[in-house]
RNA sequence: GGGGAAGUGGCGGAAUGGCAGACGCAGCCGCCUCAAAAGCGGCCGAGGCAACUCAUGUGGGUUCGAGUCCCACCUUCCCCA
């Protein structure tokens, strides 16, 4: 008898030999070689791609179904961690293809970006050729893996047909107020050489270097997206497909507070200070004034006090310039300088110092801020170490604490007023109102409301991204640059040197004529932050080809919004607040209609890591796409990235654990393949007849799994590490039967279903196996095995009879048994009489089809 | 300090308020084999000879019944200050 150890990935498979029964199986068992999966998914992936299983079309007849996935940095290499992102957007696309929805699901790549110049420093090869080449490698790895994108519709940043619309919609930006220019202080990245939107400073550094950022005055573009502040907050409330957490994060950074803005005199100088203050109630508790050493009216102090006062200030404000906003609030010591100089307090007329810190930042708010030590710990620390009056002005609720009172930490909280002029005794709430009424009936102030957020600066010192479309005239000024002279093409030609921004020194590039007068003007040299055209790729997707708009409106009311998109937790507050402003825009241009939020659901997929770390180079613990896919097959590696964790916890890339797919996968194979033709006849939406309890138990199995599948995805849950178990739990069903009646109705049913169960997790086998059942069309077009409730019924449940709440008996009964058969039932069970003998029954609980329990006393 | 998420065997995890630990990994024992690998079958929270008892971070509560709901606390992670 030859015996063939086929080595997985070389033998070919044994020919089915055609012998029936328990020989049959034994045979089977030891003769199937191990599934060849390198040769049957590469030519799955070759016929997908020829058949066009993903292309999507508008489709009145069917409900449409936009899953994304963020668009990826073309950085070179693809691991498995990125994988694992793919897997869950293939997953869900591929389902609800099967369960009959039209889907889109389109890929692309967002690639613009440093990298991309860094390359060219280091290397010397230009941008664009690094870019193409790793999109080119990058798109092999992604079908490599078996995903369904419908690559028809891709699209690539950087190229001319995709920026030139990134260029008009700044225009329309520019044109309604919402795009402009003006100097401020900015975060620079002195490692990028280029300035920084606020979202982008981590922890006071680069986001993409962790280089420390720098603070420089520069004249800069914004875009106005604190004009949308309010909205972008409520609509939050809507979005409930979206994490909580990140609606937490974008309401934080949002910010929105409500207090009251008013200003005090200065003693001897003509201008006032504002003040922001959410804590106007506590406004007669005022001792200083704490001033940004940049605050404007600093300088109009120091005219006024000794010069070597003024010179310490001007010391202090030096000590300061380098430091960054992190270290300035959070980790210095809290520092102050006394101007010498005094406000007036609005209220009681008391005499304020002014001092100069370092924790009040200039950009913030209004660069001032009233210190009330009383009712503020920050003020307390400063108060105490500057030896200044500490005023107690609200006191809790109900309580008598005497002004005098010592005070030893401050009041925070809300109360009753004291020492308040006419506002003594008012509760903090009604104060806040009364004072904000009474400051604007003396107009020195008003109730406002501020927020955090902060204007979008989107222009970047570099070479490698969309040249913004405006000149300079010496006459005309600031120009738009026409619609029909768009694109402003990126020149090849740059010198990329890392120092400096490389347009600004091409003056084939800059210098241009003024598109108003015809005389000569300069080009802006600068180039958009990348995340603006990341906030409108979306919709470039549903008209990719269009040449006269960046997209139709009635593709978007095709196919928007996003129903599902999944991308990582880090683009909480970046990409997806951007992105969301952006569609607010686009909804009050009228150029898409619906809601004005852009992505309807939203799911971040968890981390990945590699044998419990963090996956880095440095580390040398990444594993490659190319790798895996070579060693353990892409339907084992997605079948692992699914089942290991919920997709949205963090899981761990173990040698062990992929193992464990390959193992099933092959499983699946010895399973299905040798019944292949026997299986051909089966219909799957018959139920087959059963008559064994372990044929029945088969068929449930098989079911279970569908309902598993179709609950994971309609409930937009995704546990598919559930559906994957239950599959599993089919195999070894199904493993059982071969081995006693594989001639069973029940057991070719199941192998029939097995494929359609495993389409969306190992699309390469499950259609493989499809073939094999003698179907010239993809299992991907199927539609999905419904679930039937007479496959899942049981013939017999098992009653659990509690005590007091304890488990005393099982007792197998029918699963149609009533409440007072089942009483009766478990009543005369002799384990449960025991428990009941000589007490007293107090109470009867009955779950249909599942327990009773006996409350005695 | 404020807000968000989470804590279940050796490990990853499962469980509409109703039999805790499905499924997988690791481990142990068998079968097969000259042997090994692969495969197949079984065991696998703790204590106890057993009947049983204990067990889902800790302590309370609601309930006939709590991993699940409520309160307080502890720990971890993430955001904001």
């Amino acid at each position: 008898m030859p015996i063939l150890h086929a080595k997985r990935g070389s033998g070919k498979r044994a020919a089915t030999p055609a012998v029936g029964g328990l020989a049959f199986v034994a045979y089977a068992m030891q003769m199937a070689a191990a599934y060849d999966f390198q040769d049957i998914e590469q030519r799955w992936r070759e016929r997908w791609e020829r058949d066009g299983i993903a292309v999507a079309r508008p489709d009145a007849t069917r409900e449409k179904y936009y899953v994304l996935e963020m668009l990826p940095y073309p950085s070179g290499d693809l691991h498995v961690g990125h994988a694992k992102n793919y897997t869950i957007g293939d997953a869900i696309a591929r389902s609800m293809r099967m369960l009959g929805y039209n889907v889109l699901h389109p890929m692309g790549w967002d690639a613009f970006g440093l990298p991309a110049e860094n390359a060219a420093i280091q290397r010397g090869i230009a941008p664009a050729t690094w870019t193409l080449s790793n999109i080119a490698n990058m798109q092999r790895q992604l079908r490599l893996m078996g995903t369904s994108y419908d690559w028809s519709r891709e699209i690539a940043t950087c190229t001319p047909e995709y920026y030139r619309w990134n260029q008009w919609l700044f225009l329309r930006l520019y044109e309604r107020g919402l795009a402009y220019k003006r100097e401020a202080p900015v975060n620079w990245c002195p490692k990028d050489a280029t300035v920084l939107a606020n979202e982008q400073v981590i922890d006071g550094c680069c986001w993409r270097c962790n280089t420390p950022v720098q603070r420089r005055n520069l004249s800069q573009w914004f875009l106005r997206i604190t004009e949308f502040a309010e909205r972008l907050l409520d609509g939050l409330e809507g979005l409930e497909g979206w994490p909580e957490r990140t609606r937490a994060m974008q309401r934080n950074w949002i910010g929105k507070s409500e207090g009251a803005q008013f200003s005090f005199a200065i003693e001897g100088v003509s201008e006032r200070i504002d003040v922001f203050t959410t804590r106007v109630d506590t406004v007669y508790g005022v001792t200083f004034l704490a001033l940004a050493p940049e605050h404007p009216v600093v300088a109009r102090i120091k005219e006024l006090i000794a010069p070597e006062s003024a010179a310490a200030i001007d010391r202090f404000t030096e000590s300061l310039r380098s430091k960054s906003e992190l270290e300035r609030t959070s980790l210095m010591e809290k520092q102050g300088l006394f101007t010498g100089a005094y406000a007036i307090h609005p209220l009681s007329g008391a005499r304020v110092p002014i001092w100069v810190t370092n924790y009040v930042l200039a950009e913030y708010g209004t660069g001032a801020v009233m210190g009330v030590p009383a009712h503020d710990e920050r003020d307390f620390d400063f108060a105490r170490k500057h030896d200044l009056q500490i005023l107690r002005v609200i006191v809790p609720t109900g309580s008598s604490v005497p002004a005098e009172a010592p005070i030893e930490t401050a009041f925070v909280d809300d109360g009753t007023l004291i020492e308040s002029g006419a506002f003594s005794g008012m509760a903090s709430a009604e104060a806040r109102r009364a004072i904000a009424t009474e400051f604007q009936r003396r107009e020195i102030g008003k109730a406002t409301t501020t927020y955090r957020l902060r204007d979008w600066l989107v222009s970047r010192q570099r070479y490698w991204g969309t040249p913004i479309p405006i000149v300079y005239c010496n006459d005309c000024g600031e120009v738009p640059v026409p619609d029909e002279q768009l694109p402003i093409l990126l020149p090849p030609d740059a010198p990329i040197t890392g120092e400096g921004s490389p347009l600004a020194r091409l003056p084939s590039f800059i210098e241009t004529t003024c598109p108003r007068c015809g005389g000569p003007a300069r080009r802006e040299s600068d180039t958009m932050d990348t995340f603006f055209e990341s906030s409108w790729y979306y919709l470039r997707y549903l008209d990719p080809q269009n040449e006269t708009a960046p997209w139709a409106r009635d593709a978007a009311d095709a196919w928007m919004n996003v129903d599902q998109y999944i991308g990582g937790s880090e683009h909480a507050v970046l990409h997806l607040l951007y992105s969301r402003f952006f569609y607010k825009f686009f909804h009050d241009c009228g150029w898409v209609s619906g809601a004005d939020e852009p992505f309807a659901r939203l799911f971040h997929q968890g981390m990945l890591l590699s044998n419990g770390e963090k996956m880095s180079k440095s580390r040398g613990n990444v594993v490659g796409i190319d790798e895996t896919a070579k060693k353990n097959g892409v339907d084992a590696m997605r079948l692992f990235l699914l089942y290991v964790t919920p997709p949205e916890d963090t899981s761990d890339w173990t040698d062990e654990g992929i193992t464990g797919r390959v193992r099933f996968v092959n499983r699946v194979w010895r399973a299905c393949e040798p019944l292949a033709a026997r299986a051909r006849s089966v219909d799957v939406r018959t139920l087959p007849v059963c008559t064994t309890p372990e044929e029945k138990a088969l068929v449930r199995a098989v079911h279970l799994a569908a309902r598993s599948l179709v609950e994971e995805t309609l409930t937009r849950r995704f546990h598919y590490n559930t559906t994957i178990a239950r599959l599993d739990e089919t195999i070894n069903a199904l493993t059982a039967a071969i081995g006693t009646s594989p001639d069973a109705a029940a057991t070719l049913y199941a192998v029939h279903a097995v494929p359609l169960l495993l389409a969306p997790f190992a699309p390469h086998i499950a259609d493989e196996l499809w073939s094999l059942y003698g179907y010239d069309r993809s299992v991907h077009l199927e539609a999905a095995l419904a679930p039937q409730d007479a496959a899942l019924a049981l013939d017999e449940i098992t009653l659990v009879v509690q005590v007091n709440g304890k488990v005393r008996a099982r007792i197998a009964c029918a699963p149609s048994i009533g409440e007072a058969d089942a009483f009766a039932l478990a009543q005369a069970d002799p384990a449960v009489r025991g428990y009941l003998d000589g007490k007293e029954l107090r109470k009867r609980i009955y779950v249909p089809g599942k327990l009773v329990n006996f409350v005695v006393g």
